[in-house]
DNA sequence: TCATGAGCTGATAATGATTCTCATTTGCAG
DNA sequence: CTGCAAATGAGAATCATTATCAGCTCATGA
């Protein structure tokens, strides 16, 4: 488990460094300790909530740099960006290829993570009928969990 | 088609006002105005937008009312709510039971209407798999369109 | 060795969409 | 009429996010 999770954690270094290197920019320890913090995390985060998460590694480290980075996470490929239309951006790390979609309900708030490649094949079906070239999607269902209803 | 979008207004008209009794609200000349100019509309717009064009029919109006008003709409099922992520709300007029989802191009921001019943039924499966009561759901694909790529 | 400069950082100001506040107005019920 | 609940417009407030800026770091090359 250990082992899995270090791997995971060396290559996302590593892609994140190359990231950088790419654009010209540098590794630096902010940097590190934001995307620990981020890998350690199961699930979404909001830049506020791993603002907090990253302040009690290393309470020097600003909020701006907090924004600036889990940008540069997602450019990477390394965060993926969630949007539940509340007006916070959330970001989850991206282990592998996983992907999943959200069902959130609307009364508490919980949410569960789901995958249902037939969605996925229909999606890439209406891009192409429509000539477009599929990048991503985004894809939040709405509804009462089984506890509030 | 005069004819169809005149029943079509009254419809909505009366939806509203019922929607409003049912919540101790009025019917007001502005609401009036701002249902009005919502419905000439083809496509989605921002309650900025929306504030624009009601302005040209009465410059009194506030934007306060718009904003206060569109979420009426959207609460009496007048207005569908269409978040594309970049933290401007947008509606669009519900005729019908009509519905569908947008594709985005990434490079010029032109937007494509779909609906697709395929993905529409699966995502009922999707929240009936994990005993959700389904009532809504945000579907946007991200991708480059013909002309950019 | 030391100057240089590109990039980084944290604090704070700015932004922009949206919501709130509040003094005033409106319009029906009694 | 009269009063009261609701509505309105103007502008202030909010909140997430982004921009600005002065100081810092660190590899490079003279």
């Amino acid at each position: 488990m250990i082992l899995i999770c270090r791997r995971y954690v060396i290559t996302h270094r590593n892609r994140l460094t190359e990231h950088l290197n790419k654009k010209g920019l540098k590794m630096t320890p902010q940097r590190g300790v934001i995307l620990d913090r981020f890998l350690d995390v199961e699930g979404h985060l909001s830049a506020e909530e791993l603002y907090h998460l990253v302040r009690q590694s290393d309470p020097a480290i600003g909020q701006a740099t907090v924004y600036r980075t889990v940008k540069l996470l997602a450019e990477a490929g390394i965060a993926k960006t969630v949007d539940f239309g509340d007006g916070v951006a959330r970001y989850e790390p991206r282990f592998g290829t996983s992907h999943h979609d959200h069902l959130v309900c609307k009364k508490c708030r919980r949410q569960v993570e789901f995958v249902d490649p037939e969605i996925e094949g229909l999606q890439e079906k209406q891009a192409r009928i429509h000539g477009f070239n599929l990048i991503s999607h985004r894809m939040v269902l709405f509804g009462i969990c089984p506890d509030c209803s």
